[in-house]
RNA sequence: GGCUCCGUAGUUCAAUGGAUAGAAUAAGCGUUUCCUAAACGUUUGAUAUGGGUUCGAUUCCCGUCGGAGCUACCA
């Protein structure tokens, strides 16, 4: 494009554009060729250009990689669900998310530390264990079959049943919404139970550390499905006491202040916000109180850290433009490059997803059933007939999860997406499986070549296909580096989508085995070899695993 | 009320201020004696609206309309 030049130059865009192209093929060897259309001016790079590039990726170990450990390290924070219900559809885009940004950081070379906060403190936790002293007859996950989370989930929808029970009751008596709410005697006796865990009433605490332990294990099983996993765990219920003790310093400094009621309070309209609470009036922690207590807690952990990425909805960017402004008063500079890996929410067609209201898609369902129409699909193919059933099994779960994790990552983090339960998820087109079946493909080529070697190639003429095909192989680095720069896997699933439309291409138009000249053959196998590497390392950015056969 | 984000084919998604706005899906047509047709080729179809900045705007600015979210001593 030569238009930003042509003020400088005096000249009119085509002929400034001519004169660039000559001048650029004349000093430079391997541009042999250009021409200039509208005001852009096109090179054109010679093949063995190419073709050496092409020789160059092939004798990288990971073409497209960073070296690793060769940049500083990021934290990255994912999932952190409330421990009383269990995981849904959008937990999954969370954990797909942040699991993938770990993966794309890694690449560019960041040592990573995948992180999650637990949030097992506060009255929720309270709900559940409540209606389950009340009504669970001592159910327990082996009694009943069920996922713990499942379980503990429950109880979570019986107390808030007999909570809305109450309220009517007492606004039919009389009572103002308000007051309903807060004298309904289930509500109450929570607040009381989330008193009596506070002071470390030992029964509480029990009942409590037992049923956590239920989601937990619930929890557990469905990370590993999800193929996610974590380098360490923090509790809310151990920082929040961090939080407040770090408050209270801060109160020392000047960062904030008190107020007549004893609140504490961190003045922010200077920074363009409001005022905002951080301590209660009875010197409780909050949400934010707890989340700079984990914050200092890592930096002090992983002290090479220079940046934590939180991977959360996007309701709360106010939440994290507080805690971010609050880090940095408190004097950790690393809160500017801290990141809120904010995305958007999954829509159902009848709108929001409402657990209350039923509307949820839950993730174990979701997944189980995406296993379960791989199956359908690849049996009617029955290409898999020969396989155990074990084996079977195996394959099914990559191609559901891989057309489940795909179509959650190909788009922007940032918008909200829509899931039409219905329609369900595809595997044609720009999907999972569509990759997948490409690499199998490479893979299936290259079982066939048996032996052969890696010919010298030099002075070949390539074809379009090839072409094509080496130019978007050696653009590979750019798609990680940017993915890496804008926390964003879509840059990578668009790259591979990409390079498989491209090999599917190149695969129908030009004979791989059939080739008879033998260079040219092993240029093929080549660029084949290569492709198989990079759509099953692109992929793994997002966290999907390639089945040997599909 | 204030603040933030979003609005692109029937539908789901793309496009560092640049070339003829790309894909997928749905619908139609074609391609398996030749490396697995979950593939390939081909036809139809879109920038909500009115202004502005620019050689050039889906992209930046302002207004209108429509959608979502935030604005707790909740988490």
């Amino acid at each position: 494009m030569v238009f930003p030049l042509t003020k400088l130059a005096q000249a009119k865009p085509e002929e400034l554009g001519q004169k660039l192209g000559e001048f650029i093929q004349e000093k430079v060897a391997d541009v042999v060729g250009f021409n200039v259309v509208k005001g852009f001016l096109n090179l054109v790079f010679s093949d063995d250009y190419w073709l050496s590039n092409m020789t160059q990726m092939m004798q990288q170990a990971q073409w497209g990689f960073a070296a690793p450990d060769s940049k500083p390290r990021m934290m990255v924070e994912y999932s952190s669900p409330n421990t009383n219900k269990p995981l849904h559809l959008g937990h999954l885009r969370n954990n797909f998310l942040g699991y993938s940004v770990a993966q794309i950081l890694k690449a560019n070379g960041h040592k990573v530390t995948k992180v999650q906060i637990i949030n097992d403190r506060g009255i929720h936790i309270c709900k559940s264990m409540l209606a389950w002293l009340n009504s669970g007859k001592n159910e327990t996950p082996e009694s009943t079959g069920m996922k713990g989370d499942k379980l503990v989930g429950k109880y979570y929808v019986e107390f808030d049943k007999q909570y809305k029970k109450e309220i009517q009751e007492l606004m039919a008596a009389g009572s103002s919404e308000d007051e309903a709410k807060q004298n309904a005697p289930t509500m109450k006796a929570a607040q009381e139970m989330l008193r009596a865990w506070e002071n470390g009433d030992a029964e509480v605490v029990a009942l409590w550390k037992k049923m956590n332990a239920w989601v937990y294990a619930g929890f557990d099983t469905t990370y590993k499905r999800m193929g996610v996993d974590f380098d360490q765990l923090y509790f809310e219920s151990e920082t929040y006491l961090k939080g407040r003790d770090e408050v209270l310093k801060g109160i020392e400094k000047g960062v904030f202040f008190k107020k007549d009621d004893g609140s504490v309070w961190i003045d922010l309209t200077d920074e363009g916000l409001d005022e905002k609470a951080v301590l209660r009036r009875d010197g409780t922690a909050m949400y934010v109180t707890q989340d700079i207590g984990t914050a200092i807690l890592r930096f002090e952990d992983y002290p090479d850290t220079v940046s934590q990425i939180y991977t959360v909805g996007n309701e709360q960017e106010y939440h994290f433009k507080v805690l971010f402004k609050i880090l940095k008063k408190l004097g950790w500079q690393q809160s500017d490059a801290c990141y809120h890996l904010s995305y958007g929410m999954v829509e159902l067609p009848e709108g929001k997803m409402k657990s209350r209201e039923g509307t949820v898609v839950d993730a174990d369902d979701l997944m189980e059933s995406m296993a379960a129409e791989s199956r359908i699909v690849a049996d009617e193919q029955g290409k898999l007939a020969d396989l155990s059933e074990a084996e079977k099994t195996e394959v099914y779960n990559v191609i559901g999860m891989s057309a489940l994790k795909y179509f959650l990552l190909r788009v922007d983090p940032k918008k909200n997406m829509m899931f039409n339960p219905q329609e369900s998820i595809d595997f044609n087109g720009n999907t999972g499986p569509f990759i997948q079946y490409g690499y199998v493909r490479t893979q299936a080529v290259l079982r066939k070549a048996g032996e052969w070697k890696r010919a010298n190639v030099e002075g070949l003429e390539l074809n379009p296909y090839e072409k094509n095909l080496i130019q978007l192989l050696f653009s590979y680095p750019e798609a990680i580096a940017q993915a890496g720069i804008q926390f964003d896997p879509s840059v990578v699933a668009a790259f591979s989508y990409e390079l498989t439309k491209t090999f599917n291409s190149f695969y129908q138009q030009c004979g791989i085995l059939k080739e008879e000249d033998e260079t040219r053959k092993s240029l093929r196998l080549q660029l084949t070899e290569l492709t198989g590497q990079c759509i099953a390392s692109s992929m793994l950015l997002l966290g999907v695993s390639m089945p040997a056969r599909m």
